[in-house]
DNA sequence: GTGAAAGCGCTAACAA
DNA sequence: TTGTTAGCGCTTTCAC
C-alpha cells in the first residue's frame, strides 16, 4: 500500500503538503503542487479512506434506511435507491442500504457505530419514529417523504396535491363525470400512516369535491390480485363508474386485467389512470397504462442532494415537493357517449 | 462520544482489556468482564467502527458491483441486492451498491480506496474484465454468475442446466412437441457475453435435441413491447407451436400480452413458460405466468455469504448453482388436440 | 489475566 | 508557503 508519507518522501516535501494539495486546503506553489503530482502518479497513490475518515470525522459514507418489513423493495424502491446512489458516487459518496425495522431501534444502533455521516429515510410515516431518533443522536439526515409536522426538517416529497389536481383534471377533460378512486389500504396498519396513501386520498376528495362529482373511494393492497377483486367490485356495484384512478402500482396492473377480464374494454368502457407508478411498470400492461409516473430518480436524487447539502454546510436544499407527470398510455379516453 | 478509554476508566481496567471482551480475543475474568459490561451499558458505549476498521485494516464493509449502464436494476436485481444486505447485516457487514461501468475502470479506482473488504460482482460475463481487475489487486470477490474458465472462483450461479431441463420436461410432459424460445438478445453487444443468456439457449438447444424436438430459437430485448413482436412473429411464421418458453422477464408478459392480442387464448391454444423470472414478475399478467422462479434471494444470500467467508478466513463455500424452480401459473397446459 | 504502548494513515492546528 | 506534531478511537504485540 503506497501512502501518503511514501509520496511525501519521494517528492521531498512534508506530508502536510501532501495532504493540502489532496484536499486544497492550503495554497501550494504550482512547482511542489507538481512534484506531489507527479510522485503520487508514479506511485499510484490513492488515499486510504478510512484513515481520512478518523482524522476528519467525515466518513463521506451515508445510508439509506428503508423499512423493508413493511414495505417491499420493488421497481419504485429500486429507483429511488439507484438514483441516490448515483448522486452520491457524483459527489464523493458511498451510499449503504439499511433495511431497518420501523421502530428505530435498528437505527440507534447503526447511526452510534459511526459509519455514516447522515442518513436518508425512506417510505416515511405522517408520525414517523425515526424522525424523533435522529434527531436524538444528532445525526443529519433527510427525508424523502414527509412527516405531518415538518418544522425545519430536510425533505423532498411528490407534490401529491398537483398529482391528483393534474389527474382528475385529464379525466375530468375527456368528460369524464363519474370517477372512483382505488386507493393505498388504509384499513392495514403499517399504512395508516403512510404519507403517499393518506396525502392522495385527501387530496383526490378535496379535487373531486371541487370538481363536483362524487367521491366513491376503495381500499386496496398493492398486488395484482387485489386490484382484480376491487376491479370486480366496481363492475359489480359501480357499473356507471367511467373512470378509475388507482393509487396502488401493481394494484393498477390487477384492476387493468379484472375489468377486461370482467368484459370491460379499455379505454372504450372504461378509463384506467395510475397515480404513482413508475413508467417501466406502465409498460408491462398493454396497452400500456397512462399514469401520473412517480419522479423516483428526481427525489433518490434531491434526497441525497438535500444531505449532502447539509453535511458540507452549503446553503440548505429548499423543500421539494416534485409533482408526477401525465404519462399518456392507452388507457384513458372520452366516456362512451350515453 | 463514549469511547473505549471512558469505558476502561470506568470499570477500573485498562483500555486493551475493554477490547478483549469487546473482541473476545483474550481469555478475561468473569469478575473484570462483568465491570466491563456494566460500565458499557451504564455509558451507552458503542464501538467506533471507523476507528476498528483502521485498526485492524478490516472494514466490515463489502460492496456489490452493478453494471448499471449495460444492465437496468429491476426486480431482480433488487431482489438479489436487498438479500445480499440482508444477509450482511445478519453477519455485521454493512453492503454499499458500486453503480460501475462494466469496463472496470471505475471498479479499480473505488477498490484502492481501501473502503471495502471485498465486492460481489453482478451479471458478470463469460469473459468479465472486472475479475482480472480484482484479482490483480488482491481484493477478495465472490461472483453472482461465473465466467467461463472459473479456476478456483468463488461463485454462485443459477443452475441453467436443471431449470431448461425442468422446463423443457414440464412442457414435454404435458404433450407438447413443436416448442420455440424466445431468447435474450445475443445481438446486442452488451449481452453477447452475458452468461444467463448464452447458457439458458445452450442449454436449450441440448435439452431439445435431447427431446427430439426442433429447436426454433427468436433474439429479443427484455422489454414488453419486444416481446409483443416476438409473439407476432411466433403466430406469424410458426403458427403450429404449441409451446413457448421466455428467456427475459419482461420480454415474457410482453409475448403473453401479445399471443392474446393475435387471437390465442392462454393456455388454450398455446402455453407459455417463462425461464428465470421472479415470482412478483410473474403475478403481474393474467393469469399468473408459469414461470420458473429466478433464486434471487438464495443467490444475493450465497453470493456474501462465500464472499465474507473468504474474509474470515473459514472453509470456502463451494460453488453452487442453484436451478430456478417451477412455480405453476395458468398459462401453461396440454397442447389442443389436433 | 491484565496493562503499556506502538501504531493504523490521515487531518489540522500551530509553528516556522 | 511548508513542516512538525498531536491526535482520531481502536487493535495488538509484548511485557509483567
Amino acid at each position: 500500500m503506497v501512502t501518503m508519507r511514501d509520496v511525501a518522501q519521494r517528492a521531498g516535501v512534508s506530508i502536510a503538503t501532501v495532504s493540502f494539495v489532496l484536499n486544497n486546503t492550503k495554497p501550494v506553489t504550482p512547482a511542489t503542487r507538481a512534484k506531489i503530482e507527479l510522485a503520487m502518479t508514479e506511485l499510484g497513490f490513492r488515499r486510504n479512506v478510512v484513515a481520512r475518515a478518523l482524522a476528519s470525522r467525515r466518513t463521506h459514507i451515508i445510508a439509506m434506511a428503508y423499512p423493508a418489513l413493511d414495505h417491499r423493495f420493488g421497481l419504485s424502491a429500486a429507483e429511488f435507491f439507484t438514483s441516490a446512489a448515483d448522486a452520491a458516487r457524483k459527489q464523493d459518496y458511498h451510499l449503504v442500504l439499511w433495511p431497518v425495522g420501523n421502530d428505530g431501534a435498528e437505527l440507534t444502533e447503526l447511526v452510534g457505530q459511526g459509519l455514516v455521516d447522515g442518513v436518508v429515510l425512506m417510505e416515511v410515516q405522517l408520525d414517523d419514529p425515526r424522525v424523533g431518533i435522529l434527531q436524538a443522536t444528532g445525526m443529519p439526515f433527510a427525508l424523502i417523504g414527509r412527516t405531518t409536522s415538518l418544522d425545519g426538517l430536510q425533505h423532498v416529497d411528490i407534490d401529491f396535491e398537483t398529482t391528483v389536481e393534474e389527474a382528475v383534471g385529464h379525466l375530468y377533460g375527456l368528460g369524464h363525470r363519474r370517477l372512483l378512486m382505488i386507493a393505498g389500504d388504509l384499513s392495514d396498519p403499517r399504512f395508516r400512516s403512510y404519507g403517499p396513501y393518506v396525502r392522495t386520498e385527501a387530496a383526490y376528495r378535496r379535487v373531486a369535491a371541487e370538481y363536483g362529482v362524487e367521491t366513491v373511494v376503495f381500499d386496496c393492497a398493492d398486488t395484482t390480485r387485489s386490484g382484480q377483486e376491487a376491479a370486480a367490485k366496481v363492475v359489480r356495484e359501480y357499473s356507471d363508474t367511467t373512470a378509475v384512478l388507482v393509487v396502488n402500482e401493481y394494484a393498477a396492473l390487477g384492476v387493468a386485467s379484472g375489468l377486461k377480464k370482467n368484459g370491460r374494454d379499455i379505454p372504450g368502457d372504461i378509463s384506467v389512470l395510475a397515480l404513482l407508478m413508475a413508467t417501466e411498470t406502465a409498460r408491462l400492461a398493454d396497452p400500456e397504462l397512462t399514469h401520473m409516473r412517480t419522479p423516483g430518480p428526481e427525489l433518490g436524487h434531491l434526497g441525497t442532494e438535500s444531505l449532502i447539502r447539509q453535511l458540507e454546510g452549503a446553503e440548505p436544499l429548499p423543500p421539494h415537493l416534485v409533482p408526477a407527470k401525465l404519462h399518456h398510455g392507452g388507457t384513458t379516453a372520452p366516456p362512451r357517449h350515453d
